[in-house]
This record gives C-alpha cells, structure tokens and sequence, in this order.
RNA sequence: GGAGCGGUAGCUCAAUCGGUUAGAGCGCUGCCCUGUCACGGCAGAGGUUGCGGGUUCGAGUCCCGUCCGUUCCGCCA
C-alpha cells in the first residue's frame, strides 16, 4: 500500500518492530468494547484488523469521542504502536501482539445500523441481494471476489505467455443459430431491426483465425435468456479461446495447463496432469451423464450376459428388442427410508421410466435376506450372477432398469446422483477429478423440432472417419471433434475442432436445415471468410463463474459474482428489470404486448 | 411451465395435538464499567407471524389462493 493522507500504512501490517513509531491508520470499526475508562476498537480495512486503544489519559477529548463509535462507522486514527500487555495478546490478530493507542481520532463517515450482522451467514438472499454492498463487505465474499482476480489474473498471464492475444468483440451483434434464447436489443436507427446479445463470441473468434491471429483469448461477457440455476446467470463470463493450426491434444494440453495455473493461483495447489480422457459414450455407459461426477462409484452395470437366457418375460422382451438391462449397487444404501425411496421413483419418471413401471426395481440384502420384488422371478443362476456381477454384499440395494439404452442410461445417471447426494458421498470430500469427455456425437434428433440439431454447435468439425457416414445419411453415429473438460460432475467448459472448409460447412448447415436461402442470408460472410484461405483451427470456452466457484469452495456462482441476478433474473438492489416509459419505446419503434395481470382491491403488493 | 423446501422482532431461530399476553440469543436505546478482543452488568424499546380468504368457540399452527426467496426438472449452440 502507498502510504497516502488517510494512512500510513494497512490494517495488516503493524508487527512488533513499530514498537514506538506514530502511525496513520482508516478504516471501519469492526467492533467496540467500551469499558468506560478505556476503550477498544477493532479497526479494520480489506487487509485485517489492527486494535486501537482509547485512554482518557492519554488524550480525554479523543477518548471522549470514541465513546460514540459504533460498527461500520468510518473513521481515521493517528497513534502510537505500544507491544500489548504481557497476557492480553491476541492470536486470533496478525497484529495481535501490538495495539495502536490513539491520539488523534476523526471521523470520516458515520454509519447508520446496519440492516444484518455482518459477521454471521445470512439465510435471506433477498437481504444479502439488495443490500449487496455490504454483502460483499463481508469477509467471505470480499475474499471471493479477490480469488477471482487472482484466478483471471493467472489465466490472463498464462495465455499471454503462450502467445495468445486478447481480442474484444462485438457485445450487439445477431443472433444465434439453434441454441438458447436470446437477449434481443432493438436497433435505433433501424426502425424494426434487432441486434442480440451475444451467447458467446463464436462466430467472431473463427473469423479471427481468418484473419490470421493464429491465437486469441477473451474474458468474454455472454448472455442466455434462459431459466436460472445455482451455476446458471443470464450473463456470465467465459474464457473464450480459439488458435489456427492445431489440433484436440493441443488444446487439451494447453487447457491442462491453464486450468492448473488457475487453481495454483486461486487455492495455492498443484493439480495433477494430464487429466483421465474418457469417451463419451463410456460415460453415459459407466455414469449415465456426459459430465461424470468420478469421485465415487456406484457405476452402471450392464446384465445383457446375465438375462441371455432370462424366463422373466419383462428382460426378456427388452433384451429381444436391442433394448438393454442396466443396474447400478448403492453399496450400503439398503437402510434406504420409504420417503427417499419415493423420491427416487419420482425422479426415476421424471427421468423417463414408463409411467408403466410403477416403481424403480429394486433387490437389497439386509440382515442376511434378500429382499426385492423380482428376487422371485430370477432363476438360481440369475440371481447368483447378479449378486456376483454387481457385488451385492450385506447393506447393499441394487436399482435395475430396463429399456431403451438412452432412457436407462438417464434414469440410472440421476438416480446414482441422487443416491450419492443423499448418502452424502462427497460432503467432505477434497477430490479434484478432473475427466476430458470426448468424441461427442455431431448430431442429436430433435422430436420436438423433427429435425436434426447440433449437439455442440453448427461450426463443430465432424470426426475425419465418421464423414462417409455423414454423407450416408447415418447422422445418429457421427463423432464430433469435440471436447468438454469436466470437474466434480460440472462441466467446466468445452469446445471443439471447427470446420474451416465452406462447403463442408455449407453441407453441415444442409443437414440441421437450414436452406441455401437462410445460409444466405445468416450466414454469407462466414462462408465467404472460409473461402478466403481460412487456417484449420479450434478452440474451447471456460465458465469462469464456475471455476472460481470450485475454487472458492462455494455451491452457488452468485457467491462468485459482484451483482448478480436471483432466480428470476432481477436485481434486487437496483430493481432490475425496470418499466421504461411509452416515449423511450416509441424512439425505438417498439411496442410491448405485456398485459398487466387484472388487480383485485384485495390483490396482495409484493413483499416491501 | 412443473415439483420440493422456506417466509415469525433489525438479524439468526424457537413456539408441544389448534388453546393464557408469540419467546430466546445477537443487534438497538439508556445507564454503569480502565485491559477487552463474541468484553461484562442493569434497565428498556421492538411483532399486521409475507399477503388475501376459509374452517373453528379459538389459527403462527389446519385448508385454499397468491407473492417472495431458494433448489431441482423442463430449458440451457
């Protein structure tokens, strides 16, 4: 700190050898003990805490005054640094050997009672949200939002080192193809036209490989109109990366090393890599996700083998069908309660079981006895093959479910969450596993569109030995060269090798539907920059939100993020979204259709 | 759009099966206190139990509706 008129030195900092020197100290009065005679205060900036002492005879006027300090008031003190009296140090204090004993005292800035403790958790988020200010004043969310710094700082200084220019670009620009919703803005000076916020710089960093930058980065603002969740805003920050001649392993390597530079600066630890690669088909296989959380097991189990020969009609039929019989065992769940139980069914349907099936098929072995609904209708050797296959040990309760392979791998997947999250598996745990998921499929079939629909996204490069295939028309087994790093069953980010050919590109634009009109018009000056000597390139994007969420060991991105939104996309403190007046619509040709909802007399205002 | 959980003093929470005047800690106000660091002591103020309706002799508690927060599903290139 450069020592300046309000202070000579930070909170933090006074040691032992001050001893005698007169020092200049601001900051807020974290707490008071008045004693009558003598009176201490906790002064204390973003750096820590120094105590100040007030002795009428020392200086009865400045004493005097102290006794009307009161928390968060905001003040300046001049004093001496005095070692503190054998016995009264404090070794909850880096400075608490010392004490600043003052002459000189001047209030700065009164404080008004705050409206919550701040050095206590708050369950009411609408409080923390609208008075975020002082939210943040709050020692863990101040040291948050410092992590953070320390975190882009780290990826910032990483990509520079590997040669990679930060570049902005346009926050109005169009807006995107398939995907989420957009934020839309309406364009003054084209009465009728939008421009849209952008959900990420996509289209931009490929056209920046066209121009020949070779490696760009970007802690890139983008924005979703979609609904939130703990780890969702509507806007959020990305570090967006793209680089010309390069493939997957690179950017794989280059990811590895960026994300260990973060964690190092962030949480001071060295992350092992590389980090485990898996397919994505293994994973939905093993875990039923494409976002394994690995940290535990519980893995999926497939019982075509056991069931080859099955008489229960039910596997019997699935199996005949290609359909699949999968399983998981939750070992030591078998104490599982009738309430937990029904929530899984719950979730089960939710998650496609056939309404059909009324309950999630279960067996588990419980002081020596197999207890299970089917146990009956398994033969000697199935139910010997069972136990054997699936580990099935005293304690243990086994969850089957058979059908279509997508629906059993989604059901299984978040049944083993759920399971895992009510055993509280991962309460405590420190692990940090880190999975790659790649070869991810091209494309997926939309019912609800009736179409075709990228899974990454229309630019993605699809796998060299799947073309044929894409040209056969065989759409549901083309592999993506695409990538999603994966942490603690979060994706972290991802990405994938481009197409830089216009036709190809014009032909992956054929197959999601889009006509050779709509590419015209939407999408001419990307086919036509890759006509122009366009480089092979690929890239990858980051949640930073997220990252700094692991890091920081928090549940929520809204702890990582100075002001962000509540589940409803508001802004508590500012009472964003706001009305704007008929006048500021009219410039921009805008008229709104919203009807407000008809008031009773007795209709209730919001909560005040 | 759907489901779960929550909403009681400024804050964090309690209030038995529906039954007296809705309590506690912290904070706040006043007084006392010269070595505390969650200082201590005495006294005091502070409540439309989110809002509206219903059942009941009686509702913080039960029912219906609604608002707000939060988590999840849908949604999220």
């Amino acid at each position: 700190m450069i020592p300046n008129i309000y202070r000579s030195l930070d909170c933090n900092s006074i040691r032992p050898d001050h001893v005698g020197q007169n020092v200049t100290l601001a900051g807020w009065v974290n707490s008071t003990r008045d004693h009558g005679g003598v009176i201490f205060i906790d002064l204390r900036d973003r750096e820590g805490m120094t105590q100040a002492v007030f002795r009428p005879e020392e200086n009865k006027e400045v004493a005097e005054a102290s006794h009307d300090l009161r928390a968060e008031d905001v003040i300046q003190i001049v004093g001496r640094v005095e070692k503190r009296l054998t016995g009264t140090e404090n070794d909850k204090l880096a400075t608490g050997t010392v004490e600043v004993v003052v002459t000189e005292l001047k209030v700065l800035n009164k404080s008004d009672v705050l409206p919550f403790h701040l050095d206590r958790e708050l369950s009411n988020e609408d409080l923390r949200m609208k008075y975020r200010y002082l939210d943040l004043r709050r020692e863990r969310m101040n040291k948050n939002i410092r992590t953070r710094h320390k975190i882009t700082n780290a990826a910032r200084n990483y990509l520079d080192a590997e040669g990679f220019i930060e570049v902005e670009t346009p926050i109005l620009s169009n807006p995107t193809p398939e995907g989420a919703r957009d934020f839309l803005v309406p364009a003054r000076l084209h009465g009728g036209h939008f421009y849209a916020l952008p959900q990420a710089p996509q289209q931009y960093k490929q056209l920046l490989m066209v121009a020949g930058l070779e490696r760009y980065f970007q802690i890139a603002r983008c924005f979703r109109d979609e609904d939130l969740r703990a780890d969702r805003q509507p806007e959020f920050t990305q570090i967006d990366i793209e680089a010309s001649f390069i493939q997957q392993d690179n950017i794989i390597a280059l990811v590895e090393g960026l994300l260990a530079s973060m964690f190092k600066a962030g949480r001071g630890i060295d992350i092992p890599t590389p980090f485990p690669r898996m397919t994505y088909a293994e994973a939905m296989d093993r875990f039923g996700s494409d976002k394994p959380d690995t940290r535990f097991g519980m893995e999926i189990n497939d019982l075509a083998d056991v069931f080859a020969n099955t008489e229960f009609k039910i596997f019997k039929n699935v199996l005949e069908k290609g359909e699949v019989v999968r399983a998981i065992n939750c070992k030591g769940f078998a104490g599982i309660t009738t309430g937990q139980m029904n929530r899984l069914n719950d979730l089960a349907h939710e998650a496609g079981m056939p309404a059909a099936v009324k309950q999630l098929a279960f067996i588990k072995l419980e002081g020596g006895e197999y207890k299970s609904p089917l146990w009956k209708v398994f033969s000697d050797a199935e139910k010997e093959a069972v136990i054997k296959k699936l580990d099935l040990a005293e304690g243990d309760i086994v969850f089957f479910v058979a059908g279509p392979k997508d629906m059993v791998s989604n059901v299984l997947g978040r049944v083993r969450l759920e399971v895992a999250n009510m055993m509280e598996i991962t309460k405590d745990s420190t692990a940090l596993n880190f999975l790659w998921v790649v070869d991810f499929p091209l494309l997926a079939y939309s019912p609800e569109d009736q179409s075709w629909v990228a899974v990454h996204h229309p630019f993605t490069r699809p796998n060299a030995a799947d073309v044929a295939k894409l040209e056969a028309g065989d759409y549901a087994n083309v592999r993506a060269e695409a990538y999603d790093v994966v942490l603690n069953g979060y994706e972290l980010g991802g990405g994938s090798i481009r197409i830089h050919e216009s036709d190809l590109q014009a032909k992956m634009f054929g197959v999601l539907g889009v006509t050779p009109e709509e590419q015209e018009i939407k999408f001419s000056h990307i086919l036509q920059a890759f006509k122009f000597g366009a480089p092979p390139h690929g890239g990858l994007a980051l949640g930073l939100d997220r990252i700094a969420m692991l890091i920081s060991g928090e549940e929520s991105i809204r702890e990582v993020i100075a002001f962000p939104k509540n589940n409803k996309a508001a802004d508590l403190m500012t009472d964003s979204p706001t009305k704007v007046d008929f006048k500021q619509l009219r410039e921009l040709y805008i008229q709104s259709t919203w009807k407000e909802k008809k008031k009773d007399d007795a209709a209730p205002e919001a909560n005040a």
